[in-house]
DNA sequence: GGGACTTCAGCCAC
DNA sequence: CGTGGCTGAAGTCC
């Protein structure tokens, strides 16, 4: 397990540990990025932050187009944290060496959302009635409005985009006359009703503890808030798919699980961050990080509508509002070209009629207008790029790579002769790598470019399915200690079965919504995983099927069994020793690996961990925090059903090399394997959140019990904000 | 406040 | 495996 031992600096000399100097140890905040994917952007912490400051003017501006000063700044909480990290500002942009005294900002109104003074809209409507009169008023109210409310204003250029008044809940209103109502309401019932997805999501709320949320934190999130609203959101919809899918097994079925799911969260619950739209980054969201669904985006407040790419709003400028861009998302829906690394050709939006695609002229309006304004503006906007998901055919995977600035726009004509708007967009320098790092690695796979730092093209010798290189581009050394690589878990002698199993008859592999098969009825009635292999919910034991199982080797009930999916390389990290990470990018609940190695009797455990000092060991009776953080009696942590232990030192897989955080981005379930009178008990370990393509994958390795005396106490390098300083 | 309109979804079938 | 059909939901506009 953790390469502490191998030669690096993780773990003090053996014999001189000072105990008492390990345990004063604070959490270290300097794990540097080796590669772009890391901590980086340190998110902006301080909601009350001022997001723009003021910057000299870097025109050339068209005539009559002033310079907004606020923008093509970061604020200052990022330069702060990131000095404090002793990490220069990630994002250069920040450039703050040139920025004067901020300028007051209600020198810039911002239009009010109903949070603020339950008037949406006003100030738009009375614009224009002044404007159409030729003459432009400042209005009074308005503006002494803006100044008392100082709280709302101090976070800047933003607004409320939705303010879910508290006790609405059954607000879901459904546009469309009675006749598309009734044929809605017949699907739900058809379906399952409105009340399963209420009280699934309640229950889901209530573990997580999001029940009520803080509106401070709706409006201005932070890391820690914008991964659990994601992980509630997968939660929720992979229950949603589980639930149908069982009730239905005909496709088609499901009904948009990831709408209902979005829905039920964002407008029936509250439940959203980053609500108050803003320029450039968004609090908690990093570049690079990955998202599954356009929902998603919306759930963070990285990109708040639903289908259109471009997302824009209104700012009161001095004189007039006008829209300015806040996002886009660039998924080839339109022809862009260009997409060169860190540059973007965008198509402006309309032009195209949905229902039978015919075309026409787009227009200077909405999103296109707000992209112009933009550019002349040269505020910051943020790109999400949309590409395809190659473990997922028809899905589509979302890389937040950053804020760019639109360098120029014009129209072109298309294949159908009708002009369409195009804009030019470059990336602000000094972000980390995200969309590009995507495109080297798919060099390295075709073959064009190397990885550079391989020791060996495929650690496993041919062992597993996909290749794991070896990488070390940090030092000199040349690989870990020996060992020899075999794919799954050894066992001398099986545990013995509580009662005989015969396994299943499903010749096709089991289906969701067989109630006859025995494997789907010990998972509680649901088969486990989903069609693409996502475990469906937290479970304390996975039934898969065994030996005497009649189904096929890609039966969905034997995900762990399968191999591995995505492509591993194990890796020299800059202070951990060997390390594991993926090229790929790896969903919520993907299965990652097994932890193979040799089973041991646990009455051995305490004579292992002494010997086997670098850690090697898999040792399931430690105790583990659950990951919920509620300690719900009716949910159990997940926990073997027979002491498992395992040493990795001799033999072992590419979960060997899974370091240990405190905040880590994989877990680990029991998975039981039965037939006739054996078990055989495997540890899986499955992602817990999206993890973008070379994001070190790590684990909680647990707390040690007050007898397990022979583990050697470790000093923690995680630099989580939970870090607990060490670990075993 | 409400309803129409717009929109680089997502899923499955063909 | 590409594409076409179908149902979507948020946000803006009116």
């Amino acid at each position: 397990m953790e390469q502490g031992g191998l030669g690096s600096d993780s773990v003090p000399p053996s014999g001189s540990i000072d105990k008492s100097r390990v345990l004063d140890v604070r959490p270290l905040r300097c794990l540097v990025p080796m590669f772009p994917s890391s901590p980086g952007m340190g998110s902006v912490s301080n909601p009350h932050a001022t997001p723009f400051v003021c910057v000299p003017p870097t025109g050339p501006f068209p005539p009559g187009v002033s310079p907004l000063y606020p923008f093509s700044v970061s604020n200052g909480s990022h330069n702060n944290q990131n000095t404090a990290a002793g990490q220069p500002g990630p994002y250069g942009f920040g450039n703050t060496s040139t920025i004067p005294s901020p300028v007051p900002l209600n020198a810039f109104r911002t239009p009010q959302g109903p949070s603020i003074n339950g008037d949406a809209g006003r100030s738009r409507r009375g614009n224009r009635n002044r404007t159409g009169q030729g003459i432009v008023i400042e209005d009074d109210d308005d503006y002494s409005d803006s100044q008392n409310h100082s709280e709302p204003y101090v976070s800047g250029f933003s607004m409320h985009v939705n303010d879910v008044e508290a006790g609405s809940s059954g607000r879901r209103k459904k546009g469309g006359g009675s006749q598309k109502r009734t044929r809605r309401a017949q699907q739900q019932l058809e379906s399952f009703s409105e009340v399963d997805v209420d009280s699934e999501a309640n229950g889901i709320l209530a573990v997580f503890r999001l029940a009520e949320l803080d509106p401070d934190k709706k409006s201005n999130g932070d890391k820690e808030l914008v991964q659990r609203i994601l992980l509630i959101f997968d939660l929720l919809r992979r229950k949603l798919t589980q639930l149908e899918e069982a009730k239905d097994p005909t496709p088609g079925s499901t009904r948009r699980p990831d709408l209902r799911a979005a829905t039920t969260l964002m407008t029936n619950k509250g439940v959203r961050t980053n609500s108050l739209k803003r320029f450039g980054h968004v609090p908690g969201v990093e570049v690079g990080d990955i998202f599954f669904f356009r929902m998603e985006l919306c759930l963070v407040g990285l990109h708040a509508p639903s289908m259109a790419g471009i997302d824009y709003m209104s700012v009161k400028l001095t004189m007039d509002e006008e829209p300015l861009a806040v996002s886009i998302v660039s998924s080839g829906g339109y022809d862009d070209e260009g997409n060169d690394g860190d540059v973007l050709i965008y198509s402006g939006q309309g032009g195209v009629q949905r229902r039978d695609g015919q075309m026409f002229d787009q227009k200077l309006e909405r999103g296109n207008l707000a992209m112009e304004k933009s550019l002349h503006r040269a505020n910051e906007v943020r790109v999400i790029r949309g590409l395809k998901d190659v473990a997922n055919s028809t899905g589509k995977i979302y890389v937040y790579d950053g804020v760019y600035k639109i360098q120029n726009s014009w129209t072109e004509k298309n294949k159908s002769g009708c002009s369409v708007f195009k804009y030019k967009l470059s990336r602000v320098a000094g972000q980390p790598a995200a969309f590009t790092l995507w495109k080297s690695i798919q060099q390295w796979k075709d073959g064009v470019t190397s990885r550079s730092g391989v020791i060996l093209p495929d650690l496993t010798s041919g062992a597993e399915s996909q290749l794991v290189s070896l990488v070390n581009d940090v030092d000199d050394e040349k690989g870990p200690a020996y060992f020899t690589y075999i794919p799954t878990l050894k066992y001398s002698k099986p545990f013995s079965s509580p009662k005989p199993s015969t396994g299943c008859h499903c010749i096709g592999g089991c289906q969701p919504g067989d109630s006859n098969c025995p494997c789907i009825q010990r998972n509680g009635g649901y088969v486990p995983y989903s069609s693409l292999g996502v475990l469906m919910s937290y479970k304390s034991l996975i039934y898969e099927c065994g030996q005497t199982c009649s189904c096929p080797p890609n039966c969905r009930n034997r995900m762990s069994q399968a191999g591995l999916k995505v492509r591993l390389e194990v890796f020299k990290t800059k202070d951990k020793g060997w390390g594991l990470r993926s090229w790929d990018p790896i969903r919520a609940g993907a299965f990652i690996c097994e932890y193979a190695g040799d089973v041991v009797d646990a009455s051995r455990v305490s004579e292992l961990a002494s010997e086997n000092e670098d850690g090697y060991v898999f040792d399931s009776t430690r105790i583990y925090e659950p990951l919920e953080p509620v300690n719900d009696p009716s949910i159990e942590p997940a926990k073997a059903p027979f002491p498992l232990v395992i040493s990795a030192k001799n033999s072992g897989n590419v979960a060997r090399f899974m370091n240990h955080s405190c905040s880590p981005n994989v877990y680990w379930q029991p998975v039981l394997q039965e037939s006739n009178n054996d078990s055989y008990l495997h540890i899986a370990f499955f992602a817990i959140r999206h993890v973008p393509p070379m994001q070190e994958l790590t684990f909680d390795y647990g707390m040690i019990r007050s007898d397990q005396t022979s583990y050697r106490r470790k000093k923690c390098l995680c630099g989580s904000a939970k870090c607990r300083g060490y670990f075993y």
